[in-house]
DNA sequence: CGCCAGATTGAGATCCATCAAGCGTAGTGG
DNA sequence: CCACTACGCTTGATGGATCTCAATCTGGCG
C-alpha cells in the first residue's frame, strides 16, 4: 500500500523514465474514500473524468429493462476505470463499489497532457486499453462458448492473475469478495445457478470457497479445464523508436 | 470507393487536419486483395502489422478446444484490424474474410509516428480503441442477458449502424453477407437455432431475411425489441487542448 | 434474540443444443 | 443440358443445461 498502485500496475507493462512517473504520479492526487455499495457513476452521466483505484473493489454494470443486469468490468487496485469513455460524452456503464475502496478522479482533459508530453505514456495507456479489450474478448469466449463451471473456473483464474500485477501469494488462496448474484450476473447466469456451480467444481476437487477466500488446490488442473490461458493478460508494451528522429521518416 | 474509406471513418469522429490525412492515406498504401475465405493471420502468429480494410467483409474469431468457435468481431470497409494487438506480441486471434476483400498492411512500428507527429491522430486511435471496447461491452451483455431473437436482432442493429458510418442507405434494406453458422459462433447460438430465431422474427414481422439481404420494415419497433441503443457507436472525440501551451499546466 | 441478506436445495418449466432427415441452390463434370 | 455433388438452410424430435419459483438454512449484526 505504501507504493503508488498504478505506477506498479504500469511498471509492470515497461521500465518507466521520470517523466512518465511524476505525470502518474499527478493523476492520484486527492484520493478519496467510498463505501461499499456506493455508486460512483450512473450510465447517461456526463463523463468527465476517469478514476485510478488504490484499494478496494469496484465493479462496472449496465441495468436490462426487464431488471437484470450484466457486470461489465471488476476493478481491483491498480486499474484505471473509465478509459473507454475517452470518445464518449457520457457514461455507458455504471460503476459501483463492490467493497470500502479509495479512488482518486481525474479529469479526461488531462489525456491531452499525456499525449502532448509522453509518447511512452501513450504507448502504456493505448497498451492498457489493448489489454482491457483483450480482457473483454476473453469474457466474450466464456460467455458465449463455455458451459457455467468453466465459465466460473475461468472467470476466477482471470481475477487471480490480475491481482498477482500487483501482489504476490503464497498459495492458491485469495480474496474474491464478489457475492454470487455479482458472479451470476457478469457470467451471464443465475445467482441460484451459480451456487450450484461452485457445489459442483468443489465436488470435482478443483476450486473450493469458504466466505469469499477461494482456494485452488491444483493451479494447472484448473486452468486446463477452464480452458484458461493468461497470455491475454501477460502482455508487454512494445519497443518503438520515441527518439525525435523518427520525424525524419515521415515521407 | 473512391475516397478512402479509412479517411471516411476517422473522419466521422473528427475534423482531421493536413498533417492526420497525409499520416493516414500513408496507412492505405498497397493494397492487396484476399479472397473469401482466405485466413489472414492465426492465433498465436506473430503479431507485427495492423491492418486496414478498403472493402469486403472479415471476421476475427477464437478456435475452442472443443472444435467450436466462438466469433469475436466483425470488419467491414473502413474498419482497423488488430488495434488490440498494440500490446501483445502474437496474435490474440484469428482473422478470415468472409468475402473477397482488399486489405492494406501497415507495421506496428508505424504507431511510434502517430504519438510522435499527431496529437489529434493520437486521440483519434485512443477513440477508436474506446469504440471498439464499447462495441465489445454491448456485445457482452448481449451474450450474457439476451435471448435469441433479441440477440440476432441487436447484433443486426449493431451491423447496420456501423455500416451507415461510411455508407448511405435509402431503405432499411442492406447486405449482410455471414452465413448462419458464423452467425452462431457470433452469438452463441446453434446454427440451427439461429435459423429458428430467423422464421421467429419474420413471424413476429421484425425483420425479414431473404439470402443475404436484411429488410426492417420498422426500424424503431425493431429497436426497441432488441433494446438496442446506438449511442454506442456515436461516440465523438472530445474537444482537447491541442496547443503547446498545456505544457505550461504541466506542475 | 430476532432480523435480514445471502446461500443452499428441490421441483418444475423453458430455452436452446444435438442429432437426423429433407430441401434448395450453385457449381461441376460428363 | 442434365446428373451429381456439396453446402447451407430448414424442420422435427429428443435431451440437457439452466432458469424460475419457493422453501429452508446460515451467518452477521442491531
Amino acid at each position: 500500500m505504501d507504493e503508488s498502485c498504478i505506477l506498479k500496475h504500469f511498471g509492470s507493462y515497461a521500465e518507466l523514465d521520470a517523466n512518465a512517473e511524476e505525470l502518474l504520479a499527478s493523476l492520484e492526487k486527492g484520493p478519496r474514500t467510498v463505501n461499499s455499495e456506493t455508486v460512483i457513476c450512473h450510465t447517461g452521466d456526463p463523463a468527465k473524468a476517469f478514476y485510478t483505484v488504490l484499494s478496494g473493489w469496484l465493479y462496472s454494470y449496465q441495468d436490462m429493462p426487464d431488471g437484470t443486469r450484466q457486470v461489465l468490468d471488476i476493478y481491483v487496485p491498480g486499474d484505471v476505470i473509465g478509459l473507454r469513455e475517452f470518445a464518449f460524452s457520457n457514461r455507458l456503464t455504471s460503476v459501483i463499489a463492490l467493497t470500502d475502496a479509495r479512488i482518486c478522479e481525474f479529469p479526461k482533459a488531462r489525456m491531452a497532457e499525456v499525449f502532448n508530453h509522453s509518447v511512452l505514456l501513450s504507448s502504456l495507456f493505448f497498451a492498457i486499453a489493448a489489454r482491457e479489450q483483450a480482457v473483454l474478448l476473453e469474457r466474450l469466449v466464456n460467455l458465449g462458448r463455455r458451459a457455467a463451471t468453466q465459465k466460473l473456473a475461468h472467470f476466477t483464474l482471470e481475477i487471480l492473475s490480475r491481482l498477482k500485477r500487483t501482489n504476490v501469494f503464497g498459495d492458491n488462496r485469495f480474496q474474491m469478495p464478489l457475492p454470487q448474484h455479482v458472479l451470476g450476473d457478469a457470467l451471464g447466469l443465475s445467482s441460484v445457478h451459480v451456487s450450484r456451480t461452485f457445489t459442483e467444481l468443489k465436488e470435482e476437487g478443483l476450486m473450493f470457497r469458504e466466505g469469499s477466500t477461494i482456494y485452488i488446490p491444483d493451479y494447472n488442473r484448473l486452468k486446463d479445464y477452464a480452458g484458461f490461458s493468461p497470455y491475454y493478460l501477460s502482455e508487454t508494451v512494445p519497443q518503438m523508436n520515441m527518439e525525435p528522429s523518427v520525424e525524419a521518416e515521415l515521407a
